[in-house]
DNA sequence: AGAATAGGTGACCAAAAGGTCACCTGTCTA
DNA sequence: TAGACAGGTGACCTTTTGGTCACCTATTCT
């Protein structure tokens, strides 16, 4: 697997925006990923189905053909590997605390 | 904080050298650095210096002022958060158990 | 004080990435 | 079978990014 592509893939605004929306729900066309694309900026077809390819290139994103339809699912493996990559076992918790605490401070302002 | 300055500073190689240098061993000056960088590739002092500035910015890097020199450390906070973003609270032990498993594969050949 | 050391700034150039278009393949349906 | 629909490919242009250099500031040591 490779490091790069992954990082690559996921320094693009509209790729993570994709990736929102399949971590919302899983298995859907090019044609509707691009209506979710459309609701927020400017973008052709052809623009999405690119960022399309690069994250099934970073295994970011799985595909099963179904018909004439390619049906898209979020692949959560790599951001796992990501995590573990920085994330001492040890320090977990602490860090886990951390960002609790930080979502706890934003949400009640 | 912005999203966008995380991802692009984890989308260069050199800058994910740094901050694997700074979890092995935080509290590094820059010409530290400079030499951890220079044992894998050719660069000069201003390019590290200047990818050390983009992962402040992004808040993966924090730093400290000890006399003329600027000692830098690796703040995992930011990575955790990736890590929420895309991954359920639900999921997370079905992940966890899928990279375990990848791992004592790769590691047995 | 003066030299050496550690680091910072802005301009500049070459390489890579984002986006669009014309054109093509495969699949479903009337 | 003909036409509409879902998607893919390669070339092209524009913008962003990576890297270096000349030059500057601040701190330490003799």
């Amino acid at each position: 697997m490779d490091d790069d592509l992954v990082f690559k893939a996921l320094a693009d605004p509209t790729r993570r925006l994709l990736l929102d929306a399949l971590f919302v729900q899983g298995g859907r066309s090019l044609g509707d990923l691009e209506q979710v694309v459309a609701q927020r900026t400017e973008m052709t077809r052809f623009g999405v189905a690119k960022h399309l390819r690069l994250l099934e290139q970073a295994d970011l994103v799985v595909t099963c053909k179904q018909g004439r339809e390619k049906l898209h699912y979020l692949n959560p493996v790599p951001i796992r590997l990501i995590h573990d990559r920085w994330i001492d076992k040890y320090t977990q918790h602490h860090v886990t605390a951390l960002t609790d605490l930080k979502r706890q401070l934003e949400e009640s302002p």
